[in-house]
RNA sequence: GCGCGGUUAGCUCAGUUGGAUAGAGCGUUGGCCUCCGGAGCCAAAGGUCACAGGUUCGAAUCCUGUACCGCGCACCA
């Protein structure tokens, strides 16, 4: 691609007038003034050359004239700047290269050679998805889709946590509605779930099982509510993530590191390795940390000692208990004995995705796995800040004490998947956003969403009109060199132009794991093809009476059109061929 | 108190990893349909990039400190 074929000439140019290797980076400029690629090579080399740019800069642009069939102009401009114009016959080169890889456009043709495993939603087992998980799940299942564009094998895993105190008090809780159901009064515990979601498994479970375990003790109907439970739950996350097109390739049972018995083996290791003590609390703990301020002080006295593990001296802020002084293990065992499998499961690159409120837990899996003298830089992890959900411009607040919760289904059904993706996606993961509901739900140009879908609609549209009118898109094979060369207006030199760079920002959206950017890649590009739409709709239109540049000009759309849907797909993301007008308010 | 994230136009957010005159959408004001989709386009107004230092050819971007906002700081998961 034309971006790549830049990268490598001047690679050359610098090995060959310094025998030298850098990073540099290669801009599209914004002013046309500052050519087509813009690379600050010179500026970077100074310090290795001992050189003022400007002279390395000459140096630089006298290598790449050499290359005439992809280069027309070079120009050394301000501080250092090496501003490149290409032939107009290596953009034309970019039709040919887009249509030819077709649905495969900005794919990586060659694998990374790489196993990466992206963890996300991972929501407990105890309710449905609601919105607090949403952002992570449209997040994690959008890096997926782009690292596997970027040529890695790609994993894509949810881990459940199905053992523990939390899925314990949703049997209880799922008990006393199914003993409400036979008529009897109940008071729901301080801690148990509310929901109305407890109240149809319930039903389900007296549907089954009849009136069997009224009479029974805790011991008898705790594992069938526990699994009842669990079975219903899951199965409600399974139906909400389909809805919202999120795949998952790998269900990884928390329940199975203890059948399989990970957990003890992790504690040997770490005993052998010389990692864990026995205590009454973690050594070196003073009372700065302990503040009266700090969370930790309301639990205080549930401490009652055990084993530590030493994550302390790898950063973590203190040790961390893994086993208590009765022989259970805590959550945080189970998490590192978790994580330690996805190393043995060979993976090169494990991304965690987790909520801003889940970030203090990232310390902790670190040290644990630097603990086993696991490398931790293969751990990487992405961090969801909070977003406030807006409807008729106020924030919509929820709380689970009184049963408000807002379900992943219910915006989807309100808003669809590809708008409630679209708006997940086209903020960078680590800001805190407000999701305009009212702005989402509008199929109008405010909308981002559908200002991108239409403009999509539209090419697939002008490529219909050219049917109809008897003028379609031969395709690839019927397309002549002498079509091309019709295409000269500035505005098409500038879509042919973007349109390069778009296996390039693949590439940068997949490995900074931030798809908001190909987000931004696609509204301007769609931006680009609407003021050139609009601009020349009485004077250039695509299609004409001159054949050849009608069969340019469609080349042209046909390749736009490849590459958002592309882009788009990439997402999740729809790509309409037709959209129905909205229909007209009565006033 | 400590840790993580944030602070850019009236609002919601980008800013190509340190580059040229800081951008987009919405909102405001004013324009553009004999037309392949006006669901669009063009133009104008709008900025002390939170604040103060520092690093260098060059800082919204990097380092330090301060202020404010969010999240977290449990032997819950």
């Amino acid at each position: 691609m034309l971006h790549g074929q830049i990268d490598a000439l001047i690679k050359d140019a610098i090995q060959s007038a310094f025998n030298q290797a850098a990073e540099f980076t290669i801009d599209a400029p914004k002013n046309p003034e500052h050519g087509d690629f813009a690379t600050n090579a010179a500026m970077v080399l100074t310090k290795l050359v001992q050189k003022p740019p400007r002279v390395i800069a000459e140096a630089l642009a006298e290598q790449l004239r050499s290359h005439s069939q992809v280069i027309a102009k070079v120009e050394v401009a301000g501080p250092g700047f090496i501003n490149i114009t290409v032939t107009r016959e290596a953009l034309y080169q970019t039709v040919r290269d887009v249509l030819a890889a077709g649905d495969r456009f900005g794919q990586q043709e060659k694998p990374q050679g790489k196993k990466v495993l992206v963890e996300y939603v991972s929501a407990n087992p105890t309710g449905p998805l609601h919105l607090g998980h949403a952002r992570g799940a449209f997040v994690g299942d959008a890096v997926s889709r782009l690292l596997q564009a970027a040529g890695f094998a790609v994993t894509r895993e949810f881990y459940t946590n199905d053992v523990g105190n939390q899925v314990n008090i949703l049997a209880r809780s799922i008990y006393l509605r199914y003993r409400e159901l036979f008529g009897e009064n109940i008071t729901l515990d301080k801690d148990a779930y509310p929901g109305a979601y407890v109240i149809d498994i319930a039903k389900v479970l007296k549907e089954e099982d009849g009136d069997k375990w009224l009479t029974a003790s805790e011991d008898e109907w705790r594992p069938r509510c526990l699994a009842i439970g669990l079975r219903e739950n899951l199965k409600g996350i399974r139906e909400s993530l389909e809805i919202a097109g999120i795949q998952i390739d790998s269900w990884f049972s928390e329940g199975s590191l203890h059948e399989q018995n990970r957990i003890s083996e992790l504690i040997t290791s770490y005993r052998k390795l010389g990692m864990l003590y026995e205590a009454e609390r973690a050594e070196g703990t003073d009372e700065k940390i302990r503040r009266e301020d700090s969370k930790a002080a309301n639990y205080a006295h549930q401490q009652k000692g055990g084993t530590f593990l030493r994550t302390a001296q790898f950063g973590d802020e203190e040790d961390r208990i893994l086993v208590r002084a009765n022989g259970e293990p805590v959550y945080l065992a189970a998490d590192l004995a978790y994580h330690k499998t996805k190393f043995d499961r060979g993976f090169d690159w494990m991304i965690d995705v987790f909520g801003a409120d889940h970030s203090g837990h990232i310390p902790r899996i670190r040290a644990g796995m630097r603990a086993l003298e696991l490398d931790d830089k293969k751990l990487q992890f992405v961090c969801v800040q909070m977003v406030r959900l807006i409807r008729n411009g106020q924030e919509v607040k929820f709380s689970k004490r009184s049963g408000q919760i807002y379900l992943l289904s219910d915006l989807i059904e309100e808003i669809g998947s590809d708008a409630a993706r679209f708006i997940f996606l086209m903020r960078a993961p680590d800001t805190q956003f407000d999701f305009d509901l009212d702005l989402a739900i509008k199929q109008s140009s405010d909308n981002p969403v559908f200002y991108t879908q239409y403009g999509h609609a539209r090419m697939a549209t002008l490529l219909r009109r050219a049917e109809e009118a008897g003028k379609s898109f031969g395709g690839l094979a019927r397309l002549s060199d002498e079509a091309l060369a019709k295409l000269v207006l500035p505005e098409e030199r500038n879509m042919l132009k973007k349109m390069g760079l778009f296996p390039d920002v693949v590439m940068r959206s997949a490995l900074s794991l931030e798809p908001h950017r190909m987000l931004h890649y696609c509204q301007d590009l769609i931006g680009e093809f609407h003021t050139y739409f609009t601009k020349y709709r009485h004077t250039e239109r695509v299609i004409s009476d001159d054949a050849l540049l009608t069969e340019g000009r469609l080349a042209m759309v046909a390749a736009l059109k490849q590459t958002l849907h592309n882009a788009l797909s990439l997402l999740g993301i729809s790509a309409p061929e037709y959209m129905h007008a909205p229909e007209e308010k009565a006033e």
